[in-house]
DNA sequence: CTAGGGTTAG
C-alpha cells in the first residue's frame, strides 16, 4: 500500500528538472511494472494498479500491458473475464500482449479459448514468435484437439520455427498424448542436434502407449541424459506395472533427484505395490533424503492402501514436526489415509483444519464416511459442501446410500445430479445405482436400469448385479449375468468365484464345479487373499496357505483355539464358501482359514488386551469370516475392524456396523 | 526490452 501512495503521488511531485532522467516516463512505466509484479499477492491491489495505468494511459505500453495482464493470470484470483477485458483496453496489441494473453488462458483452464485468440492475433496482422507456440501446443494437447494442432503445426513449420527445442517438445507431447506417435517421432527426427528434453517428451509418450521397447531403445541411444531422462523412464515402466525394470533404473542411474524419489514411491503404489511403496520412502529415511511434499502424500497413500496407521500418524508428526505446509493435497491425502485406516475421527480433524478444501478434499470425506456405512453423515457433508460436487463427489454419494440401503436417497441424488448439478452421469454411477437397487432387492428396477443405460454397460455394472445375486440368493438372474460377465470379462478370477460360491450357497454343487472347471480350462489365475495388519509400524501380511510367517505355529494353535472357542459360543461353520478363494494348490494342503482369520489371530496373540484390531483385506469378507469375527468380537471383547475391498467392517460386541448388508 | 519445453501428489 505504501508503494502505490508512493506512486500515486509520483506525477505530483516530480525531481528537480536538472535531475530529471531524460527517459523519466521510462523509468516510472518502470516503476509500475514493478509495482504491479508485487501486486499480485491480492487482486483489490492489483486493481488499484490497474486504475492507475489507465489512469496514466500507461495501457498503451505494451510492457506494462504485458505484465498486468499476467498478473490478471494469476492462478489464486485472476480470472478469464477480467484477462479479456485488460485485453481489449490495450490498443493494438503486439505479439508480447498477445503471449501473456495466450499463455493466459491456458492458465486459466481455457485452452480453446487460447486458441481462439491465437487465430485473433493472426489475423490482426501480429506475427508470432517462438514463444507463442509451445503454449498453443499445450492447449491442443488439453483439448485434444487433432485438427487445431496439425494446423498449429504447419503456421510453425511456415515461420520456421521448427527448429525450436520449446516448441517441439510440445508438439511432441501433444501428438504423443494423442496416439500420433509417427508424428511425434517426425517431429523429433526434425531438429538437428538432438535435445534431451524433446527425446524425454518422446519416451514419456512411448511409455504411454505402452511401447517399452521404443521407449528403451530410444533411451539407450541418447548421447547424454539428464536426470529426468531417467525419470521418465522410471515413471514409465512403474506405470506399465514393470516394478522390477524400473528399480533395475533406479538403483543405476548415476544421481537421484527429488523426483526420482517420487517417482519411483508413486510408481509402486500405481502398480498396486504398496508395501514396496513404503520400502523405498523408508530407504530415503534411511539415505538420510528429505521426502518433499509429493514423496510425503505418495507415502500417505501406500499407508492409506496398507491400513498402515502408525506410518500414517508417523508422516502426520513428520509433517508438523517439519512444518510443512499442508497445502490442499497433502491435507486431502492426509483424510484419506486417516479414513482408510479406519480412524474417522483424525480424518475429521484434518478436514476440519484445513482453509481451503478443494472438491477432492470433500471428496476423501465423504467417501471415508460411505465406506463407513455413515450415510446420514454422508449426505450431511455434501448439503454443506460450498465448492461444486464433480463425478467423484456423486461416486461417494451413491455408494453412502448403497452401503446403507438409503434407496429413494440414493435415487434422488442420481437424478438431482445431473439436474441440478449439472454432472453427467458416467457408467461408474450407474454402477452404482444398480448396486444400490441390486442389494435391497429391486431386481427389475436394476435390469431396468441397465437397459436404459446410454452408454454399454461395463463388467462393474454386471459385477454389481452379480453381487445383489449373492446377497439375496437369486441364482436365476446370477445364471444370466454371470454367463455375460463371464464373457466380457474372462480373466477377472473374482468373477468366477463370485458365481460358483452363489451355486455353491445353493446347494448347486455341479454347477459349482462347472464354473470352477471352466475357470481352470481357460487358465485364470485367482487373486489370493491376503490380509494386512499393522502391528508397532511394521506391516505384516497373510495369505491363506502362505505359512511363511514367523509366528505361525502359534497363530495355528491360536486359531484353533479360537475356533472351538465360538463354536461352542453357536457359530456354524459355513464351509461351502471357505475354500474357493485359495488356489487348487494350496487346496490340497487343506487350508481351513482364510486370510482375515489368520491376521485377526496374529492380532489377538500379540495386541494388548483391549487393543483395536485392524485388518486391511484385498478382497472381500466371505459370510464364514464375517459371522466368526462378529462372535471373535463378543468372546475376546474386542473391536476388530476388517476393511475389505469395498468398505469397513466394524465389530464390536457380536455385532457388525454393516448391519450384516454388504 | 519482457516470456516458452520434459519427469513427481489428492
Amino acid at each position: 500500500m505504501g508503494a502505490l501512495r508512493a506512486v500515486t503521488e509520483l506525477p505530483n511531485h516530480p525531481p528537480p528538472l536538472e535531475h530529471l532522467p531524460q527517459n523519466f516516463t521510462i523509468s516510472q512505466k518502470t516503476f509500475l511494472n514493478l509495482l504491479i509484479t508485487k501486486c499480485t499477492n491480492s487482486l483489490e491491489n492489483l486493481e488499484q494498479a490497474h486504475a492507475l495505468i489507465l489512469k496514466t494511459g500507461h495501457i498503451q505500453d505494451h510492457y506494462v500491458a504485458g505484465s498486468l495482464l499476467k498478473c490478471y493470470a494469476n492462478p489464486y484470483f485472476g480470472s478469464l473475464s477480467t484477462l479479456l477485458r485488460v485485453l481489449e483496453q490495450v490498443p493494438e496489441p503486439n505479439v508480447f500482449v498477445w503471449n501473456s494473453t495466450i499463455k493466459g488462458c491456458v492458465d486459466l483452464k481455457d485452452p480453446f479459448k487460447a486458441i481462439s485468440m491465437y487465430y485473433r492475433m493472426v489475423f490482426s496482422g501480429s506475427r508470432p514468435n517462438k514463444f507463442t507456440y509451445p503454449q498453443l501446443f499445450k492447449a491442443c494437447t488439453v483439448e485434444r484437439a487433432l485438427d487445431e494442432g496439425l494446423q498449429i503445426h504447419s503456421h510453425v513449420v511456415k515461420h520456421g520455427l521448427n527448429a525450436d527445442g520449446h516448441i517441439i517438445s510440445a508438439g511432441i507431447q501433444m501428438y504423443a498424448s494423442l496416439g500420433r506417435l509417427v508424428e511425434a517421432r517426425n517431429m523429433l527426427e526434425s531438429i538437428e542436434e538432438s535435445d534431451v528434453i524433446c527425446c524425454n517428451a518422446m519416451i514419456d509418450g512411448y511409455m504411454k502407449f505402452g511401447d517399452m521397447k521404443a521407449a528403451t531403445e530410444l533411451f539407450e541411444v541418447m548421447e547424454e541424459k539428464s536426470v529426468s531422462s531417467w525419470n521418465t523412464m522410471i515413471s514409465g515402466l512403474c506405470s506399465n506395472e514393470m516394478i522390477v525394470e524400473a528399480t533395475h533404473y533406479f538403483n543405476k542411474m548415476p544421481e537421484k533427484d527429488e523426483v526420482s524419489w517420487s517417482a519411483m514411491i508413486d510408481g509402486c503404489n500405481k502398480a498396486g505395490c504398496f508395501k514396496e511403496a513404503m520400502e523405498f520412502f523408508n530407504q530415503m529415511q534411511r539415505e538420510g533424503r528429505r521426502p518433499s511434499k509429493f514423496v510425503l502424500s505418495s507415502a500417505l497413500a501406500s499407508c492409506a492402501n496398507l491400513g498402515a496407521l502408525d506410518q500414517g500418524k508417523w508422516i502426520h508428526s513428520y509433517i508438523k514436526r517439519n512444518r510443512i505446509v499442508l497445502d490442499a493435497v497433502l491435507a486431502t491425502s492426509l483424510v484419506d489415509m486417516y479414513a482408510k485406516c479406519g480412524r474417522l475421527d483424525l480424518a475429521w480433524d484434518v478436514f476440519e483444519k484445513t482453509k481451503e478444501r478443494e472438491v477432492f478434499c470433500w471428496n476423501a470425506m465423504i467417501g471415508g464416511l460411505a465406506m463407513h456405512g455413515r450415510a446420514e453423515d454422508a449426505i450431511e457433508l455434501f448439503l454443506k459442501m460450498n465448492v461444486k460436487p464433480n463425478d467423484i463427489t456423486f461416486v461417494a454419494l451413491l455408494n453412502a446410500c448403497a452401503h446403507a440401503g438409503f434407496v429413494h436417497q440414493g435415487l434422488k441424488y442420481f437424478v438431482t445430479m445431473k439436474r441440478t448439478y449439472l454432472v453427467e452421469p458416467g457408467v461408474e454411477h450407474y454402477g452404482c445405482v444398480v448396486n444400490l437397487l441390486g442389494k435391497a432387492g429391486y431386481f427389475n428396477e436394476a435390469e431396468n436400469l441397465i437397459n436404459s443405460m446410454p452408454m454399454k454397460p461395463n463388467s462393474a455394472v454386471w459385477g454389481a448385479l452379480l453381487g445383489a445375486c449373492r446377497m439375496h440368493g437369486n441364482v436365476e438372474l446370477a445364471e444370466k449375468v454371470g454367463e455375460i460377465l463371464l464373457d466380457l470379462e474372462g480373466e477377472n478370477s473374482g468373477r468366477y468365484t463370485l458365481l460358483s460360491n452363489i451355486y455353491a450357497k445353493a446347494r448347486k454343487w455341479d454347477r459349482a464345479e462347472e464354473v470352477r472347471a471352466l475357470m481352470k480350462e481357460r487358465g485364470v489365475k485367482t487373486v489370493a487373499g491376503r490380509s494386512m495388519i499393522d502391528l508397532k509400524g511394521v506391516v505384516h501380511e497373510f495369505k491363506a496357505g502362505d505359512s511363511s510367517h514367523p509366528q505361525m505355529k502359534d497363530i495355528h494353535l491360536k486359531l484353533e483355539e479360537m475356533m472351538q472357542e465360538i463354536e461352542a459360543k453357536g457359530h456354524q461353520p459355513d464351509t461351502s464358501q471357505v475354500l474357493f478363494d485359495i488356489s487348487e494348490e494350496e487346496r490340497e494342503t487343506s487350508l481351513r482359514y482364510h486370510s482375515e482369520k489368520l491376521a485377526i489371530a496374529f492380532g489377538i496373540l500379540n495386541m494388548e488386551p483391549g487393543a483395536t484390531i485392524r485388518v486391511v483385506k484385498n478382497l472381500r469378507v466371505c459370510e464364514d469370516c464375517h459371522s466368526a469375527t462378529k462372535i471373535i468380537s463378543r468372546v475376546y471383547a474386542r473391536e476388530i475392524i476388517v476393511r475389505d475391498r469395498v468398505r469397513y467392517h466394524h465389530f464390536r460386541n457380536g455385532q457388525c456396523s454393516c448391519k450384516d448388508f454388504w
